[in-house]
DNA sequence: ACCGTAACTTACGGAAGCGTAGGGCCCCGT
DNA sequence: ACGGGGCCCTACGCTTCCGTAAGTTACGGT
């Protein structure tokens, strides 16, 4: 693998490796552009294989670069990480809190399971990212630290929920971790095994919140979609 | 830290490290005995720090003992890891199984739950490590598959009910998969923040997937057990 | 008392992988 | 036409850590 040996022959940029995206590309391009490629690239290979087992190397190579051009963006592997999970987590929230509209507690849990299920769709990498653990942090990772976060939100929306409707307020957290634990996980599984339709799950995903297992609707519907099938 | 330049100074079994353990010892154990105690002290950094972060010298150093031994015991870091895990899952599994003795759904789902958190309770570490993803195995982690043999069995269990109650069948890995994120996301949270009692939470819990949010308990209580506070 | 074996040891060799030093091109403004 | 700055490259130092080679001590059977 060492082509020259004393020769630093330096210069000329690398050799005509052709990329894995197809283009032989040797593309030249601006810092935005180059921020924004990497960001990509370094997304999907968090995705696939974590951060640890994810080099820097690697990242630049499949952007048809050379490490230092990581380093002069991000500072580091970590910085790259770091803004990839933020803005993961931002996208997540965003699309789950723009969701809630209605003020019908059944149809906030729908619309929640909609638009997890949907960021689950769309972003796959990104929900794989942060479902896996933090590079460092021990005892709160980013994942504990995303369901922090959305938990906090639905503990939010419960704690109100259980005050009106005379439950003790303080359970919402334990509660709220249920709900959240059930979606994200059910969301982890249907990444895999993408059985059924999005509708579908979300359908008995609330189908479960809501009416329990003692009181399962034998075909649940959703109330802000038309029909499931 | 270079003690001994080529004065190769060797024999002597160490130096008298004195043991995070407390005792100084510098003990020959058996075989087995020292195999155990690997174990031991692998689980706890594993669980601690994560496959990765964690050192075959780190292990070794807190058991008292040099790398090789660790390598002559289990090849490597990951055979340690692997049988770390194996025996982990091998004891939840076992306390859950054993603890479905009832026919009635549920008390089914109670006695799953109140299993689970008497492990989580009695073998944190070993709940840490489980929950954690693998080292290599990239899409089907540890958990991954710890869920899937747990959802697995759940899966079986709902199945029957299901078809028993005219529900479709092949709905319940789904549901599987609902009711195991939701009682293993509490888990570990209420690693966490140890807040209620382990009754308490399985008592919650309980009344979640029973009932639904919609018609929640308001002082639910276990069947199993005589009282609650 | 001896000797074989089980239980340990101190080094190494070597592979990754992070981060940086020290440049070369090329465009764009003057 | 020339210089400065943006963009990028080839090494290289350095640390960490895995796994192994080779040799030392203790212990138990004969």
């Amino acid at each position: 693998m060492q082509r020259g040996l004393i020769v630093t022959d330096v210069g000329h940029y690398g050799g005509m490796t052709t990329q894995a995206n197809g283009a032989p590309h040797r593309t030249r391009m601006t810092g935005k552009e180059r921020r924004e490629q990497l960001l990509e690239v370094g997304r999907a290979l968090f995705a696939e294989r974590g951060f640890d087992a994810t080099s820097v190397e690697e990242i630049a190579a499949k952007a048809g670069v050379s490490k230092p051009v990581v380093y002069e963006h991000f500072g580091g592997k970590e910085g790259l990480y770091a803004v990839v999970v933020d803005r993961e987590m931002r996208t997540l929230l965003d699309m789950v809190t723009s969701a809630l509209t209605s003020g019908h507690p059944r149809e906030l849990i729908e619309q929640a399971a909609l638009a997890l299920l949907e960021y689950v769709e769309q972003h796959s990498d990104g929900f794989r990212i942060l479902v896996r653990d933090s590079p460092v942090a021990q005892s709160t990772g980013n994942f504990a630290s995303l369901i922090s976060d959305i938990a906090g939100r639905v503990e939010h929306l419960l704690g109100g929920e259980f005050s009106r409707r005379g439950y003790d307020p303080a359970l919402a957290v334990m509660y709220a971790q249920m709900l959240v634990g059930m979606v994200a996980l059910t969301g982890q599984w249907w990444l895999d095994a993408q059985q059924p339709s999005r509708d579908e799950v979300a359908t008995h995903l609330v189908n479960l919140a809501w009416n329990g297992l003692s009181g399962l609707e034998h075909e649940p519907r959703l109330l802000t979609r038309k029909r499931i099938s």
